[in-house]
DNA sequence: CTGGGGTCCT
DNA sequence: AGGACCC
């Protein structure tokens, strides 16, 4: 297996820049639909609008918020333009290509520095948070561009807080010169807007990013930072969840203390006396190191390093919930459509990262169990290793099949969900998980950095000039070029052409590989957004408003 | 009227 | 396998 993870030397001082993307949903959509770039915009899942445009905000008084309902939205603004949002498939790929850019610039920066100061080039971890939030260490290409001399003694951006730390200062400067020109370079090349926070700890950077926004930038300079924090509410600090903050109040109240946890102040008055106060707050959490990371943040004491997130996910899953399903012909139909966008990721995944998955995961969650559900995992089906592996598309429906079997055993056995028996379930998910290298990945030496290996691959690809044809229509990075590789090993060159099917509409596939591919991808999408509930959803808020016509735009969208 | 994803730790 | 956290 390869290195994911590359640790950070243990430094006093760090430069970390915490990358956010402007309502990201919203900014995807639109940048794909140029005309409604002044309409205002929610993206729409199920009946929850959970992101909108900035006009959509601005429209709604502020009523327009994540989460909020449809139907609330659509009260307070009428015009609003809908777009489904329940396949996360561009988002996911806008995701990689901001991500792949970001890593592109870094390495381009660091050749830079590394040939003035005829020195290996300095690494910059890459932690990414969702889909539209990066974290990056860049201390070491700080570091190297002050040795190097030229640097600007200014800072870029708004500054928050103050310093006497002369070092610290001057890092942060250099860091907020790095994070305004890879702005600046992510913006024209996605044309995609971000905001920055710089400070030198994850949590700095990270309160730092919501200060100025949209599409700015601030530094956060430390010295007060604890007086500051103290202002907050403690579940501003990440890693401070609805679990510790309910803890926690179970645990006043309990104790006749009824002033609650307003603020982090508060949380350092109850446990905030050393030792002892880390131990009552552990016994409180069930876990004393979390206990005391919680303290140290309320501090503003944040040590956690920048994990590097490698390219390739550790696991894979589609998920489906619904009001109700209580027949296993719907159990059937739903389980169906998700383990077939699954595989179709699988087969993507396959494609980019030569690898498949040993383990197939089936989460479900009955009516009246709350938020939690239950999820098995089992072997995965071995008919998934000629889908990633061999990219052999005729294999897919089989795939499919064998899955689907697995899964309702799984459900069957595990759960009771079987014909005769009365259930209710109110979410289905399938996920891959552990995966292994294909054979064609091992022994050739390469088992340090996924990244150069795909560095070489694409190199190798890109002479060929094969035209992309994938889900990553925006990458003109290595990684996105090599969506297709050419196998020579692949059965389904040396057999004569079998009858091949869309797993999907099931019509009969022609043509080759390529063309196959595409049909699936249109077909697979086209039949996921049709079937969703959001649309109707949607209408339904409408007709409550009276309003007669569906918005034209949102109409057509749905249709893709 | 709580999406559809992800991560790591125990 | 579940539970915490994140978006």
């Amino acid at each position: 297996m390869s290195i994911r993870r590359k640790r950070q030397r243990p430094v006093t001082s760090r430069a970390i820049i915490a990358f956010d993307l402007d309502c990201f949903y919203a900014s995807v959509a639109i940048r794909a639909r140029p005309h409604l770039k002044d309409k205002p915009v929610v993206i729409v899942q199920k009946h929850l609008c959970v992101t909108s445009n900035y006009v959509a905000r601005s429209r709604a008084k502020g009523a327009v918020q994540k989460m909020t309902p449809v139907s609330h939205a659509l009260q307070k603004c009428p015009e609003l333009v809908c777009i489904d949002g329940s396949d996360l498939t561009p988002f996911r790929e806008a995701s990689l290509e901001v991500v792949t850019a970001i890593r592109a610039w870094l390495a381009d920066r660091a050749r830079e520095a590394a040939a003035m100061s005829n020195t290996k080039p300095p690494f910059c971890a890459c932690q990414r948070l969702g889909f539209d939030e990066v974290f990056i260490d860049v201390t070491e290409l700080a570091l190297s561009e002050i040795e190097n001399g030229g640097a600007p003694f200014l800072f870029r951006g708004h500054v928050f807080g103050r310093t006497d730390d002369d070092e610290l200062r001057r890092l942060l400067m250099v860091a907020s010169q790095l994070s305004h020109q890879l702005r600046e370079y992510l913006i024209a090349k996605t044309q995609l807007t971000l905001c920055a926070g710089i400070s030198h700890s994850k949590q700095l950077a990270k309160l730092a990013v919501n200060m100025n926004k949209p599409n700015d930038q601030t530094v956060f300079l430390p010295d007060q930072s604890a007086e500051y924090l103290k202002t907050l509410s403690p579940r501003a600090l990440q890693g401070f969840g609805h679990g510790t903050h309910d803890k926690i109040i179970t645990w006043t109240k309990h104790n006749g203390k009824h002033e609650g946890i307003e603020t982090v102040a508060d949380v350092l008055q109850l446990f905030g006396d050393g030792q002892d106060g880390i131990r009552r707050l552990g016994t409180i959490l069930g876990n004393e190191q979390h206990a005391l990371h919680i303290l140290n943040l309320c501090r503003g004491v944040d040590h956690t390093e920048v994990l590097d997130s490698g390219d390739a996910p550790k696991s894979i899953s589609a998920e489906d919930s619904c009001r109700s399903c209580t027949t296993m012909e719907d159990v059937s139909r739903r389980l169906v459509v998700q383990i077939t966008r699954l595989v179709s990721r699988l087969r993507s995944d396959g494609q980019l990262f030569s690898r498949r998955p040993r383990a197939l995961s089936v989460s479900y969650r009955f009516r009246g169990d709350g938020f939690v559900g239950t999820s098995r995992s089992v072997p995965m089906p071995t008919e998934i290793v000629s889908v990633c592996c061999s990219q052999q598309n005729k294999a897919i429906p089989k795939a499919i099949e064998s899955i689907k079997k697995t899964a309702l055993s799984v459900l069957k056995e595990h759960a009771g969900v079987q014909e005769g028996r009365t259930f209710d379930l109110t979410l289905l998910a399938v996920g891959a998980s552990n995966f292994s290298d294909s054979d064609s990945f091992k022994g050739n030496g390469l088992t340090t950095d996924i990244s150069e290996f795909f560095i070489g691959k694409a190199k190798r690809i890109d002479s060929g000039k094969k035209k992309s044809s994938g889900t990553l229509h925006h990458s003109q990075t290595p990684t996105g070029v090599s969506n297709h590789v050419q196998r020579t090993d692949s059965k389904e060159r040396s057999t004569p052409e079998a009858e091949v099917r869309c797993p999907i509409c099931n019509s009969k596939l022609s043509g080759d590989n390529l063309m196959q591919n595409n049909h699936i991808d249109k077909c697979l999408k086209s039949s996921c957004t049709k079937r969703d509930k959001s649309a109707g959803s949607v209408k339904r808020a409408r007709k409550s408003l009276g309003t007669r016509t569906l918005d034209s735009y949102f109409s057509k969208r749905l249709q893709r």
